[in-house]
DNA sequence: GACATTCTTCTACGATTGTAGTAATTTATC
DNA sequence: GATAAATTACTACAATCGTAGAAGAATGTC
């Protein structure tokens, strides 16, 4: 299953909250994208359309909720991300990891949670 | 700068080895993609349009050169990657350096030690 | 029940992407 | 220097993507 990058806006808007109608996802999406309700609607046609969405209709209204599961999406997106940009190395990863200035004090702590979780049931 | 996915498999190529000719770049993704030579071809004109690449003629040929960096570029495919389709959570990250390529026990504390350390310096 | 509002469906359109063919030009070879 | 081989420049074309308008249908409101 491959997203577009305003697909992936919208799964991450419908994956925050579900079920969700057009104009919440909308509204959810304004921040960062300014599209129109048509415009919406089209991705969530075409969401529903590769199946990655389910569409029901409350009256006139369309309710959405996801199909594709967001940590199935994220693996294989990742999996493409790291095999086809990144060239299949780790180190940009971890330089991002690292050095990203975006990375909150709580998230590197669960970071190296997880890493020394990893590293006794070894 | 932002490449399409056929074009980081150029820039990849690219980036192994440069100088470069089209021939080279073929040969050189020619496992993952089976391009015909004018597919790469239309691949290094678009990334010299847009001055990822510069071209430079030695008699008939043309010798292909980097001019965007890989550190760079991956940085910023990075950022966008990590905001646009990991919703800003570091944690399917994690999960993939973790679970689906699995680092070595050494890699694994090495980046606990950047952590560890990024933290204290923070 | 007329009018406004909300939502839907259908259609569109330019840009980008993946993919490559054709024809022209340069270079190498005999 | 004629012929073959390599390389280039130019053109093409369907699929996907981002973006949204127009027109119609359902719903709410006085």
């Amino acid at each position: 299953m491959k997203l577009s990058e305003a697909e992936w806006q919208i799964m991450n808007a419908l994956w925050g909250k579900y079920p969700a109608t057009a104009k919440e996802i909308m509204e959810r999406v304004y921040h960062d994208n300014k599209w129109a309700y048509t415009t919406v609607k089209t991705m969530l046609s075409r969401l529903v359309n590769k199946e990655a969405v389910i569409e029901k209709k409350i009256g006139n209204t369309s309710i959405y909720n996801p199909l594709l599961s967001k940590e199935k999406a994220q693996k294989s997106a990742l999996k493409i991300f790291f095999n086809r940009i990144l060239d299949g190395t780790v180190e940009p990863l971890m330089h991002f990891l690292t050095d990203e200035k975006s990375i909150s004090k709580k998230e590197r702590e669960k970071i190296i949670q997880l890493l020394q979780k990893k590293e006794e049931t070894k």
